[in-house]
DNA sequence: CACGATTCTCTTGTATGCACAAACAGAATC
DNA sequence: GATTCTGTTTGTGCATACAAGAGAATCGTG
């Protein structure tokens, strides 16, 4: 068996990605451990490394609580990801093999019907595999992975966009200018393209964010 | 006094960074701990925080080693510093006040004396204010986090390209092009600018990086 | 002499005990 | 009645003891 610590942290991640843990809600070392039936130790490790990852917050002698996001944070993340994600389209537009690109075009031609049909459990698989597909061509682990945390933070609220009906086929579409940018190896219009894609779906985010009770700023 | 497993990580951080280690060199917790004198525990807890924030890679069962970065992660990681430097660039473009623009502009002038006399040492730190008020005026925290964190993870080769003589008074130049496209207010140019001025200090980097040893890879 | 199994040691990973710091509650005083 | 001081309680932070796994060395055997 892996790290009891390990196992510790991936069911606690999960939990407060599934929301199951609140933003707010304190975590305390001595009932963690008793949940997962280990020590303190290893719950006390996977406390900390999940304060390292950002995903809780610790205010010293005073224990962590899950974190959450202010508004004014949640905004620049989003910001943020519309720069990673069109640079990561610029990218794949210089790097990606022409196998890939022909590769990328049939797999996003493949999801016009869950588009088409407002598949959202569908399309939300093909849109990741979309998305993953473009950092692999980037040739770029380090900025892959920096979107991948980005994303994982963001997505605490488990609402992606996708989840409206309506962004589905506009999400699609979307996508086909993207997909069209790169296959003509035109990086700053993958970058545009890609941008606009991100900030659309930021969009309704911004909703979602904007809709939340007030949530427990982080010292 | 603060947590000892804070101290430890600082002191830790700090020595990675100044490269008493260097990348490969093993820590085992009981040597760290016996030299900050404190027990295992902190130690301990020191290095699983370094391992999350990329300093320090572990191998369950075997241990920490300080983490090397391969010649593609530096490559990686450089070309990811361009887009968020730009991207930063940018949106100070949009969002500085006049105050702070003429702060800037300012600033600037005022280090022009380190730059011409290559006064590195001087220039290094006036270098660090320059890009902090850039962070500052992007209202981007996250993004300011990101680039903080790259750079860190980057530094392991103390040799910030500013220690080559030829380079201050290049870097001074450059910066004056990005104060000029953000005192005009035009983030296009801001971030071309930007980007241009890492990427022309990256290239030294890239000679450094090339020049490594064979360098540990982290599984 | 070489190769392999076994043991031995060294280090990590886990459990538990102890001390201290901060919040909380209650009582006493203003 | 409010405020403050103090005792208590709770939970973190550190230390140490214990268990387990990986690697090295040694001993045995072919």
């Amino acid at each position: 068996m892996a790290k009891a610590s390990d196992k510790v942290r991936e069911l606690l991640e999960r939990e407060i990605r599934h929301g199951a843990l609140r933003p707010g809600d304190s975590i305390d070392e001595r009932s963690l451990a008793e949940r997962f039936s280990v020590s303190r130790t290893p719950a006390r490790e996977a406390i900390l490394q999940l304060a390292a990852s950002g995903l809780v917050t610790m205010r010293p002698r005073h224990g962590a609580v899950v974190a959450g996001l202010e508004v004014k944070d949640a905004i620049a993340m989003m910001e943020t990801l519309v720069a990673l994600e069109g640079e990561a389209a610029a990218l794949a537009a210089r790097r990606m093999s022409a196998a890939e690109v022909e590769e990328l075009s049939r797999r996003h031609a493949e999801s016009e019907a869950a588009a088409r049909e407002h598949d959202s459990r569908a399309y939300i698989d093909l849109n990741a595999r979309f998305h993953a597909a473009i950092y692999a061509g980037a040739r770029n682990d380090y900025l892959a992975g920096l979107i991948r945390n980005t994303r994982s933070r963001m997505s605490f609220f488990h609402a992606s966009s996708l989840n409206q009906r309506a962004r589905v086929e506009r999400s699609w579409d979307e996508h086909g200018g993207v997909v069209r940018a790169i296959a003509s190896g035109d990086p700053a219009a993958a970058e545009a393209a890609m941008r606009d894609h991100i900030l659309s779906g930021g969009r309704v985010y911004a909703d979602l964010v904007a809709a939340m009770p007030r949530e427990t700023s982080a010292g």
